[in-house]
DNA sequence: AAAATTAATGATATTGATTATCGATTTTTT
DNA sequence: AAAAAATCGATAATCAATATCATTAATTTT
């Protein structure tokens, strides 16, 4: 396991509050990538005080920070994630909305060729791939 | 040169009125991927009463009949580009918003075979580069 | 070709996600 | 403990995009 969302906080000298706590846990807690709605109610359940603008206000804080990263797949909201040194991609079926996540070195580099190419150093990248599921038994 | 908006809506069965044939021509006539207020700008020049209601509505069609694509790059909003046989991705220079377009057949191939590999059938799929440009003469 | 029906437009209201505001509360500094 | 700064909750404002609806244009029926 890595490290919690509140102790890379600690790390990352970013302050606490009793609501940012319980986001940071919730979240650490997530396995899927929740939007700011479905966050709002999972946090909601065990403070029913705090406010959908703190939870807003705490996943920007959070992704400033390089603690969370926001995922804007194709015609939905925002959705976050705890981000871990072990970068990924998401593979989402369209017609259930799973999301699968992968690595592919090969593709990594590739991006990096590609960017160098054209005489740019990559900072960044999205990759996503839909996909519908296979009959296996055909 | 390729087909243009007009002559691909002749072929694809969506009909014309003089609003659509001019945002047909405004984008087929753009080298960049405008977002729909510069489409709106560029289009009001020729035909000031247009409504950007039409616009909205028009790549809309547009989208949905194969002829425009769109993109919805880092946190801005919607852009739009002529679909053309010669699928492309697009390398973004994140300090000055160049966009960079390039294919790249082995990443293409990689990603379907990441698909494949979890049970999938690749039916679409985004990649997007940000970079920053390299000095050259260091 | 006029009447009737259907489709598209323009203007604007509505929606939905997100951000901004602002007074109240909590935390930190002095 | 008083003063200053940060955060919070509630809600207003914003912004892109869609929906509504009366008007206009195009198409079909007679």
């Amino acid at each position: 396991m890595t490290d919690t969302i509140e102790q890379k906080c600690l790390l990352k000298g970013v302050k606490l509050t009793d609501q940012r706590r319980l986001i940071a846990k919730v979240m650490s807690e997530a396995s899927d990538h929740p939007d700011v709605d479905e966050l709002y109610k999972r946090v909601s359940k065990i403070d029913p005080k705090i406010s959908i603008a703190t939870v807003y206000r705490t996943v920007k804080l959070f992704e400033e920070s390089g603690i969370l990263t926001k995922h804007e797949f194709k015609g939905g909201k925002a959705r976050y994630e705890e981000l871990n040194e072990g970068h990924h991609d998401h593979l989402i079926d369209v017609k259930s909305g799973e999301i699968i996540e992968f690595v592919d070195e090969e593709i990594e580099e590739l991006q990096k060729k590609v960017a160098e190419k054209h005489g740019y150093t990559l900072v960044d990248h999205k990759l996503e791939l839909y996909g519908v599921k296979k009959n296996l038994n055909k």
